[in-house]
RNA sequence: GGGCGCAUAGCUCAGGGGUAGAGCGCCACCUUGACACGGUGGAGGCCCGUGGUUCGAAACCACGUGCGCCCA
């Protein structure tokens, strides 16, 4: 006997373990492949909201084509998330007082970092499985593994070889805390409040001009000042000192005078260009904009196009560098101090015209929280512009297509103006780069140093260096060295993940996984990492694999918290998943985020709902039970084509209409559509009605009647079971083991198929005519405040012979649904009885002197003027010769039948009306 | 400034050219032999505004208003 609720708690470890070690998650069979491969989260990652989500969704996919037979791999893993796991690793080697990463060396911290790994990385690899995820752990997968970390280096090498991956000096987003370069997406641009302050730089030779300060009203100019000094305006005022021209736009009046000319650099005396670009507004501040073009990304761009010099001012740390064109005052400051020293001697030399409050948008690390400095460095960049060609190409084509398809604009945007692709991270957690220097600085890109050397030879030598040469300029660390020195930088991180989608499958190698499941089938991620993601691996995978690593990539929505704000810890808004699994069970959670994962729209999570869902699992379960007690076990000779008992064949027929639905929805991707069609056809039609409509039959004395219902119904749990489980795996697959011995877990059980449920239109009709009977009855009841427990009569007045059929064939059910206690036939309604009009007919109910003939009469009332409404509003219709003219003919004629319908209805109703009112 | 999206029940959200939906909440009744994490019945909506297309618009189009997000 079952429980009376089902214990989350101790199942979900059991069922899993169960799976698990029976190989379910394993690809097996001879069906078409399907194939997802998990975005790999951090290694250093916890499970949030987000994860839940995605990892739901793909889990529900890969469930349900597994049990519609098709060999599934989900391929999980992790990323070595460079920056994130360095910064973990050297915060814990604080807390514990230990030397620091640069006292110990590259090395040490390194084994110190697989360390970490091996003792606390992956804990959502575990958070996964509490989730239910099934993928297949025996092929976990990390980034720095052997296998990837081959599959990188020959990557590199490749486009090195291909001149797709260069080195540059360009500007980067540095990170003076992490003291490393990191990608435009690890930057996230704040609206902060600062300053704008206004200088003036006087013009070389104290010449003057002629400056607008006034005009009309048709724009132009009346009066004038004479200025020796053009303004500029900043809310960076230290990085005036790296200025190398002044620009205003080449349309700009007011400054046509001194364009060409020379403006003093203050501070820093030096006399710097005023030139003309489209770059400045004229409408912004004063116009005129300083260059300054080794720290600022629109200035780099005017810098470059017009030759200016570039005055590197910073070092690593974002400190004022030692250099000769830097006064001396200001080395070694950092950059906010030495902001303050700059407008402190601007304004002594009375050169500051005025400072304004502003907001300004201000770039910051996502991980250290550090303002980022534009910083010009040697880097090494993929010409992402090359390789994004042929993955614009593939979405085009069709060969991927983006569900929900709008987000295609979106990838088509970021594509069309994708920047190059600044891959090397000053860090020392990663893949290093597979590039060595030669003693003369030539640069070696091998897969080995081997490699690199032989290449170094090969060069030197035909460069007319004998063997002996060479051998003289190894570097000489105690006499011996290497002839190279390999370059310190890693690759970032999304290098590595870029390739996922076939290195997890063990390119380079030719194995049989990557024949079979590449390309794969979908790729499962949220909007705001289809540039991390969808766009590095389309590129790498067009490239080297000329496939598309994905046929579908499914956008899903954002989990906010019930407010709609992004949830973050900062905010303190943050649901943990684990504790709403420790509380509901991770059914309740996987339903509820499948049932809200609209496509198109942010999900805003309420516990709430949670609850409910949580609710819907006991409901199941107790459905479950009732069969149970009710001796309704699965029993696998039952065919349902077979079944005579009306009620049984109208559940399967309805049951049918669900799974056709759900499966529908699932084939498109409509988890919320699918997961809506079951929990209907669960709550609202098989316990609601199927299981309430079956106790008189099981409680019967038609013994032939009670075995079919029984086989029926265990056969309809049964197709609930494997319905529901993708969503809900782990109390299906309790229920799964519970209700029956079964030759195979659930995860594997076939999924049901359209031919499992033979459909019945003439049971179908009249089932559902019995449910509207019984609703129309009990309505009326309440309506009338009969006592719920109180049993009362009923007869049909003037039913035709299908209505009569109806009754005779259903009289148990009806009685004992409605609360009556005897049915039987009238010619017409008794005096003072509450009549009921359904289909066509009449049902009294005789409460003579029980009911409120008043209340009576306004209930009948209200329905009259409902269907007069009605007829009204499809009159209105009818009577537009336009409408019956061009409205499908169908149309037309549902309206007319709507129209007799209500009129019948309305006609009963007056008769009903008259009759009470005569009593 | 460019792009994307959203306005439907008290709340959170589905839907979609012809008949307005769910969950939660609310009200009334019910300790009925699966389930109070339940049952039965019910209240509650000019589907943001203005135009247009159409026989017909809450739905499609345009504009407006308000609110999000992304990119500069």
């Amino acid at each position: 006997m079952l429980d009376k609720a089902f214990d989350p708690a101790a199942a979900e470890p059991r069922l899993y373990e169960a799976w698990e070690t029976s190989g379910v998650f394993k690809p097996s069979g001879e069906g078409k492949p399907f194939t997802i491969v998990i975005p790999p989260p951090n290694v250093t990652g916890s499970l949030h909201m987000g994860h839940a989500l995605n990892n739901t969704l793909q889990d529900v996919l890969c469930r349900f084509e597994r049990m519609r037979g098709r060999s599934v791999l989900w391929q999980p893993g992790t990323d070595h998330a460079g920056i994130a796991t360095q910064m973990v690793v050297e915060r814990e080697m604080a807390k514990r007082q230990e030397p620091r990463r640069t006292e110990i060396g590259r090395e040490k911290f390194l084994e110190k970092v697989w360390a970490w790994k091996a003792e606390s990385g992956g804990a959502i690899i575990s958070q996964l499985k509490r989730l239910g995820a099934s993928c297949d752990w025996s092929r976990e997968r990390f980034t720095m593994d052997e296998g990837l970390s081959e599959a990188v280096k020959k990557v590199f090498v490749q486009l090195y070889r291909e001149g797709l991956i260069y080195r540059d000096k360009r500007l980067v987003n540095w990170d003076p805390k992490l003291v490393t370069a990191i990608s435009d997406l690890e930057v996230e641009n704040t609206e902060v409040s600062g300053h704008f302050w206004h200088f003036k730089y006087p013009l070389e030779g104290g010449d003057t001009y002629e400056f607008p300060i006034a005009y009309d009203e048709s724009g132009n100019p009346t009066e004038w000042e004479t200025r020796d000094y053009i303004s500029i305006a900043t809310t960076r005022p230290e990085t005036m000192l790296g200025d190398g021209a002044v620009a205003v736009h080449p349309s700009d009046k007011r400054y046509a005078p001194i364009v060409g000319k020379k403006c003093l650099l203050p501070l820093a005396d030096r006399y710097i260009p005023i030139i003309t670009d489209d770059y400045p507004d004229p409408d912004f501040g004063s116009g005129a904009v300083k260059i300054t073009g080794a720290h600022d990304f629109n200035d780099y761009k005017v810098a470059q196009r017009n030759n200016i010099k570039l005055y590197i001012l910073m070092d690593e740390r974002a400190r004022m560098l030692d250099a000769d064109y830097i006064p001396e005052k200001y080395r070694g400051l950092d950059r906010f101090e030495a902001r303050k020293q700059v407008v402190a001697d601007i304004e002594e030399r009375g050169l500051l015209i005025k400072v304004e409050d502003k907001k300004i948008m201000q770039p910051f690390g996502d991980r250290s929280n550090v303002v980022i400095e534009p910083m010009l460095t040697d880097q090494w960049y993929v010409d992402a512009q090359s390789l994004a060609k042929k993955a614009i190409d593939a979405v085009s084509d069709g060969e991927t297509k983006f569900v929900p398809e709008n987000w295609t604009k979106t990838y088509f945007q970021w594509m069309y103006n994708i920047e190059p692709w600044c891959v090397s991270r000053q860090l020392w957690w990663g893949h290093q780069i597979p590039a060595w220097y030669g003693p003369d600085g030539h640069v070696y890109v091998a897969e080995s140093e081997e490699e690199a050397t032989k290449e170094a030879i090969r060069r030197l030598t035909a460069e007319g260096y004998s063997l002996e040469d060479i051998n003289n300029m190894r570097r000489h660390e105690g006499g011996e060295g290497p002839l190279l020195v390999r370059d310190e930088d890693v690759l970032d991180t999304w290098f590595s993940s870029a390739l996922w989608p076939f290195s997890t499958l063990g390119w380079p190698g030719e194995t049989p996984e990557l024949g079979k499941h590449y390309p794969t089938d979908v790729l499962v991620t949220a909007h705001d990492i289809i540039f991390f993601w969808v766009a590095r691996m389309m590129m790498m995978g067009t490239h080297f694999m000329k496939k598309v690593p994905f046929r579908d990539v499914y956008i899903h929505a954002l989990v906010l918290d019930e407010k709609g704000q992004k949830m973050s810890k900062s905010k303190g808004n943050v649901i943990d998943p684990l504790i709403l699994i420790d509380k509901y069970g991770a059914d309740a959670l996987r339903f509820t985020l499948a049932a809200m994962a609209a496509q198109g729209r942010n999900i805003r999570l309420s516990e709430a709902r949670v609850e409910g869902y949580r609710n819907f699992g006991t409901k199941l379960w107790n459905a479950a039970r009732f069969c149970e007690m009710n001796g309704c076990a699965f029993d696998a000779s039952f065919k349902p084509s077979a079944a005579t008992q009306t009620l049984n064949r109208w559940i399967i027929h309805e049951a049918g209409l669900a799974a056709a639905e759900a499966t529908a929805a699932l084939e498109t991707y409509r988890f919320n559509d699918a997961a809506g069609a079951i929990y209907r056809f669960v709550w609202n039609v098989f316990c609601d009605w199927h299981l309430e409509l079956a106790k008189p039959i099981l409680l019967g004395p038609d013994s032939a009647a009670k075995a079919e219902t029984q086989k029926a119904t265990a056969f309809v749990l049964s197709q609930i079971l494997k319905l529901l489980h993708p969503f809900m795996p782990f109390v299906t697959e309790e229920l799964w083991r519970e209700t029956a011995s079964r030759e195979k877990q659930l995860a594997i059980t076939a999924w049901p198929a359209s031919g499992d449920f033979p459909s019945s239109d003439k049971a179908a009709a009249e089932i559902n005519w019995v449910i509207g009977l019984i609703s129309a009855i009990r309505s009326a009841r309440a309506e009338m405040n009969v006592p719920a427990g109180a049993k009362i009569s009923m007869m049909a007045v003037g039913a035709d012979a299908q209505g009569s059929l109806r009754i005779d064939a259903n009289r148990e059910l009806i009685s004992r649904l409605a609360r009556l206690d005897e049915i039987h036939f009238a010619a017409s309604s008794p005096k003072g009885a509450v009549q009921i009009v359904h289909e066509g007919a009449v049902y009294a109910l005789p409460l003579a002197g029980v009911i409120d003939i008043e209340a009576e009469k306004a209930r009948l009332r209200k329905e009259f003027d409902k269907c007069a409404k009605e007829i009204e509003t499809i009159d209105k219709k009818m009577s537009n010769p336009n409408f019956v003219d061009k409205a499908p003919p169908e149309v037309v004629e549902e309206n007319r039948e709507r129209r007799i319908a209500f009129v019948e209805r309305q006609e009963k109703l007056a008769a009903a009306l008259t009759q009470i009112s005569q009593g």
